[in-house]
Parts: structure tokens; C-alpha cells; sequence
DNA sequence: TTGTAGGCGTTATCAC
DNA sequence: GTGATAACGCCTACAA
């Protein structure tokens, strides 16, 4: 763990000048002589490019961010799983932040890039506050926002349509002959909250049903919030045969909550969550969950991120990934 | 996204020199006058200091490297909930590595340590090679690694105990009754691979328990590979009574195959993972499993790289993590 | 082709 | 207390 070799020590060892040594080693044009002994001499000393002084020098930290809520949600597990392999690919490296949701912290953490460590940030907030958005615009480095911003803003952004997942959800429970169906929720001043129930309000008047406030609960979007939930909607509509989750967790949490009351999936309640989470598929009776493309967004928010790095001028892009019903045993078979 | 400020357009400003920037930025003992102007400036121009400058004059990057085989694996996601805050509340933030288990690109992140992008590194490989022992103690930057490494190996060194866990998992499965108790395992040039077939072999014989190679069967650590291998082994020694899983995913794909075979869990079939993920709680029926303490190492190994980033002299350490039988419904019950 | 010198933005050591 | 000034390691005009 010594001192590590640089461009001088090299260019002692070598007897010619750093300017040469850099050059030898960008691959820019030398004598054949010099170029043999500089890489002789960074061969023996085991040379490395400090990546720190060439980020100096050069602008750019080969550094992406990634920020999102909750590393412990599986969707961000996913998105990751695509982020690394494009940024790897293309040179660069990826910094991680949990923020817990956090609006301020979210803020923070835009603001942050302001020390210059990252040449650019990929975010996925589960709320989008005016803050965000001045911050987003304000940021230091081009930012990639996964999730809905507001029509116009100037950013690049993947979105999900996770409004027609919820109609497409409520089609397949209708079709299976569900008519009272319940929506447990995330909090609705969260923009996928906030989503899903005008969507779950619009499917149900789509299809004729009425909309009953007893049928929908509002928790987080974790599971033990979703068991709560749940728990409450149970109580206060006995006679429910369908829920629809906004998230894969809270489905598991209700799967917990109607097991406990008795109730047979689906046989007697039918589920479906949202986000096809790798639990989805573990989970027993599998859950049929609303696939909202999170290795799609993943990859795409990186591929629209490295692009912006290329041309910091284009006109800002929004991609749509569309949704899917992966349709598994927690909706089969009739009442 | 204008050129930033620096601290020369803050002296500009405030009429003062870069080094009373410096010195009020850093808190160093200033004139009232000094100081006020110079926060002053630095807050109209809304400065934020650069990171890469700093790192370049202080040596220290306040960044470190996490580098796990597939973030895919809640294990290692489990970890990193752990590690992460640990960093952050140091001050540090965190770079990732997906390896894919590839020794190749595990020592290429190593060496990659020479680049001074980062002050430190977490590595939790599943083979330990001498390739690794040399990169490892030829690194630029300290390395703790999460996983076991020959004795005297000198690295800070989080390790589970793995076989002290499968002794857990048959003794519990012995007293509940199964006496023809399989074994899926990974792969044995791994080391948790080869050190769970050992002890499954120890355990067995201080059972009392006859070693009968049909019961055992290797695929990956992966659930299709593992569902693979329980396959095989179901075909060849049909009257297994307990699977004995090397992780919890490999407990999933062993799940599969049962069902599939119509072998109920675990009246027929007793079965117990390792790792004890958020997925061996989701399944159903709710999976066994010997937690390895995931979560306890992974902010093991961040505290033991903080304080070898504080003082790169002291002798390495090793910490042992003791495993624990999380007992559900998949052993629940007799034969 | 090669070397000298300046600068990237900070911190830190000197004199003043 | 404060201001020049020299690093940190690299890249790149510009000169030779």
C-alpha cells in the first residue's frame, strides 16, 4: 500500500517527460522508442491512472447516481439490475442513495450534485413536490427522473401508465365475475398514490360498478402497512371479494391479513398486486400483479441518461413503458 | 447549469483571497468581517464545494466500494440496507459492483482500487482463489471481505458460520422425525459450497445418520438451477422425507418441484433454506431457514472498514457472526 | 516527436 | 488575520 506511481515517477523511470508518459498512454501519437519504454516503465511500476486527478482535469467523473426510496422495495432492486450493466458498459461507475422518501432528503441529494461527484443522476421519487422540480432544474448535472413529472417540465423522464394497469386489473377481476372490488392504496400525496385511485375510480365507472369509500384503505407502501389496511377494509367491507393493491408488498400484507381472517385466495377474495415483483412469483397462491415494465424503465432511464451525457442540448424525452397483467393463481377461478 | 462557482469567484466577490475562502469555508479562525463576507458571496453564488478538487488535495475520495456477486440475491440487498446508512452517517458514499461471481471481474475490481476512486472496499465473494488472496492484499485501498478466507489471511474478515448452521437445520429437522434428509448444495468450488456439504456430512454422522450420496445433488445458487437439482435428486432417492437447501432460493426452486410432484410441504416433505431472506417469509408455506445474520455483516463489515480507514495499522480482525434456525411452517409438523 | 508550462479547484504552508 | 504560492495528478496548448 505504498504511495502509488504517477505520470512523474514514470517519466523518470523512463527518462522522458510527463507530457510524453500522457501522451503514450491516451494513445496519441509517439516515437516507437518512447512509447516502448513508458510502457515498460508503467508496466514495472504497476501504474493506474488516478481516476480523482483526471476527473480534475477532464470535467467528468465516469460517476452515475442512482437515487431511490428504499433499496429494500424489489422494484428498485430491478431497476438497478438494468441501470448497471448499460452504465458499466459505457465506462461508468454507480453511486447508490436511499433517501426513505424523503422529500427533503430527495432535495438534498439533487442539490449534491452540485459537489460535482457524479456526472449525472438517475431519481426515482415517489412524490414530486415543486421543490423537486426547481431543484431538478437547478441541479448541477443532467437528472433522469423515473416516474410522473408535470407535463412541460424539462426534463428527461420514464414513465408507467400505471393507470391503465389498474383498468387493466379491474377488467380481468370484473371478467372473472368480482363486483365487490376493493383498492388498498399507498398515500395519496404520492403521484403513484394519488394515481391509482382516480384510476380506480374511473375502471370501476368503465365497467358500471359504484364507487363505495368502504372499499378502499390507504396505508403505505410497505407490507405491515398493507396488513393494516387491509385489516381495516376487511372490517368495515365483509363482503368483498377482490382486492386490488397498489403495490406487490401491500398485496403480501393483505395475503397475511385475509389468511388470518379465513378467507381462501381467491376462492373468497381475489388479489392482485402491482409492480410484478420477483415476490410475486414466490409468493403463495402466486400473486397476479400489474408488470409496469420496472427493468424496462431501469434501462431505459439509464440509456436516456448516457444520451443526454453525449448531448446536453437535445430537447428533454419522455419514454412510456406500457403495462402488463401477469395473470397467476391469486386470480384464477370464479367466487 | 451555468460553469459553477469556485472559491476564486467567491474571493472575487468578497474582495478577500482564496485562502480566507478556504479558511472561512473550513471553519479555520477568520475576522467577523471576513467571515460574513465570504458567506455572504458563497451564498448569492450558491457554492457548492467540489468534490473531486477536494479529493484530489486531500486524498480521500469519502466514497467505498461494495462489490457482490448479483444484487438480485436478497442477501446481498440485505446487506447493503446495512452498509449504506453505516456510510452515510460517516460521511461516505457508496459505489456499487455487480460481479456475477466472475473471479476475473472480482480481481479486476480490485485492481480497480488503484484508480483512488474510492478510499475502501466490501467484497463478499463465493470463491475465494489465490488470485483473490494476492489482489486483496495488493490492493490500493483497505478491503474487507465478507465470506471466509484462509486462516492468517491478513483482512478484515466478517464471516458466518455456515456449518454450525446446517448442524442447526438437521438437528431440527432430526427431531421433528426425518430421517432421509437431502441435500441441494451450490457449487463446491465455492466456498460456502464446499464448507455446507461438509457439515451436512459432519451433521449427519453425529446423527447417526448413514451419508447416502443419491441424497445429494449440486446446481447453483440460483432458483432455476436449484429447482434442477432437486429434480434429480427427488428421481433418484424418492423416499426423502427433508430437503436441506444451501439458500433460500434454492429452497424456491426446490418448492416448485415438490408441488409440481404433488409431495406436500411439509407433511411429505420437510424442507429449510439458508440466508433467511424476505423471501423465505413471503413463500407459502412460510420457508425455514438459518439466518446467517446478512444484515449483522454487512454493518460488521462497514464499521471494520471505517475504523481501518482510521487507522490503517491496526491489526486485522475477524468477526463471527453466529447463524440461527428461524423455524416456520415448511418443517412444521411430522412425516 | 518532445518538453515546458499552465490550469482544473482545493487545501495548507509560508511569510507578511 | 491575511495573502501569495505551492502542491495534489493529469491533460494539453504551445514552443522547441
Amino acid at each position: 500500500m505504498a504511495e502509488g506511481p504517477t505520470i512523474t515517477t514514470i517519466a523518470e523511470r523512463a527518462g522522458v517527460s510527463i507530457a510524453s508518459v500522457s501522451r503514450v498512454l491516451n494513445g496519441l501519437p509517439t516515437r516507437e522508442e518512447t512509447v516502448r519504454r513508458v510502457l515498460a516503465a508503467a508496466d514495472e511500476l504497476g501504474y493506474v491512472p488516478n481516476a480523482v486527478a483526471r476527473s480534475l482535469k477532464s470535467r467528468r467523473t465516469l460517476q452515475v447516481a442512482f437515487a431511490m426510496a428504499d433499496i429494500g422495495n424489489p422494484v428498485y432492486v430491478a431497476m438497478i439490475r438494468q441501470i448497471q450493466p448499460v452504465l458499466k458498459a459505457a465506462g461508468y461507475r454507480l453511486v447508490l442513495h436511499s433517501t426513505d422518501a424523503d422529500v427533503a432528503e430527495e432535495i438534498d441529494v439533487l442539490r449534491s450534485l452540485g459537489e460535482r461527484y457524479a456526472d449525472g443522476m438517475i431519481m426515482s421519487p415517489l412524490r414530486v413536490t415543486d421543490d423537486h422540480l426547481k431543484a431538478i432544474t437547478a441541479a448541477r448535472a443532467p437528472v433522469v427522473i423515473i416516474g410522473s413529472v408535470p407535463e412541460g417540465t424539462p426534463v428527461d423522464n420514464v414513465r408507467a401508465d400505471s393507470g391503465t394497469g389498474v383498468r387493466l386489473a379491474l377488467d380481468h377481476l370484473y371478467a372473472l365475475g368480482r363486483r365487490r372490488i376493493g383498492f388498498v392504496d399507498g398515500p395519496l400525496d404520492t403521484v403513484p398514490g394519488a394515481a391509482r385511485l382516480a384510476a380506480y375510480r374511473d375502471a370501476l365507472h368503465a365497467l358500471g360498478l359504484p364507487y363505495d369509500e368502504d372499499l378502499v384503505e390507504i396505508g403505505d407502501f410497505y407490507r405491515t402497512d398493507g396488513a393494516a389496511a387491509a385489516a381495516r377494509l376487511l372490517r368495515r367491507a365483509g363482503d368483498v371479494d377482490a382486492l386490488m393493491c397498489a403495490n406487490d408488498l401491500i398485496a403480501l400484507g393483505a395475503y397475511d391479513v385475509l389468511r388470518r381472517a379465513g378467507r381462501r385466495i381467491p376462492a373468497d377474495v381475489a388479489v392482485v398486486g402491482m409492480d410484478d415483483t420477483d415476490l410475486a412469483a414466490v409468493a403463495w397462491p402466486a400473486l397476479t400483479s400489474v408488470c409496469l415494465g420496472s427493468a424496462e424503465r431501469g434501462r431505459a432511464a439509464a440509456e436516456l441518461l448516457l444520451d443526454r451525457l453525449r448531448d446536453r442540448e437535445r430537447p428533454p424525452r419522455v419514454v412510456m413503458v406500457p403495462p402488463r397483467l401477469v395473470t397467476r393463481a391469486s386470480t384464477e377461478g370464479g367466487p
